[in-house]
DNA sequence: CAACTATTTGGCAATTTGGCAAAATAGTAC
DNA sequence: GTACTATTTTGCCAAATTGCCAAATAGTTG
């Protein structure tokens, strides 16, 4: 039973579990309207630059977000861009 | 800054966070099906009886379940049914 | 090469999570 | 009331997460 439910369900848990967390949501959402090097995400979020670099490595592991290299920094990019059509029932409390 | 994105995505974002762990989604996947018990829900996941409980609680603390107590049993349904209908870019890695 | 900018990585402490077992709670039935 | 069933809560522990700082890495510029 476990296995099979880690099987079916895992990866797209990892998915949600990636989006779970308000920043990386923000960052999602801010990559969907363009792309943006660290730098750029930093200013808006206001964490410390390593730990908007962590959640970005948190978005890549799930293959939400991508990055290139331009120059010397990095560009990051919604890979998974069905991501900005996900809304858990619009506002919810009331959604059905 | 910090403030504001708490704001804007930190209710969605935890609904995201309920939902990333496989046997969470699996109960909410189950419950879209049909109502059920936590007994039956222990029965179908195979972890203790308490820590189903414990999932179940977080999955209403975030608003995606619902219970209605029936006799001695505590039978649970899927409130937030827009659930079912969220999948992260199907079978993605290759998603868009 | 050195100096500089951009990003990632490696601690580290504080907090949260996941899971089980045992105790507590809520209801049913006798 | 007691005995029983179903569920939740509590305590405990290991593991994961979060966020900062400092150090390391990658690239640019002179």
């Amino acid at each position: 039973m476990k296995a099979s439910i880690l099987g079916v369900y895992g990866r797209e848990a990892a998915a949600f579990k990636a989006l779970g967390h308000p920043t990386r949501l923000f960052i999602a959402h801010q990559l969907g309207r363009r792309d943006a090097c660290v730098c750029e995400l930093r200013d808006l979020v206001g964490d410390d630059i390593s730990t908007v670099s962590k959640h970005l490595s948190v978005l890549r592991n799930a293959g939400i977000v991508d990055s290139v290299r331009k120059g010397n920094q990095i560009i990051y990019n919604l890979k998974l861009r069905c991501v900005l059509n996900i809304r858990v029932c619009g506002n919810f409390g009331g959604g059905k």
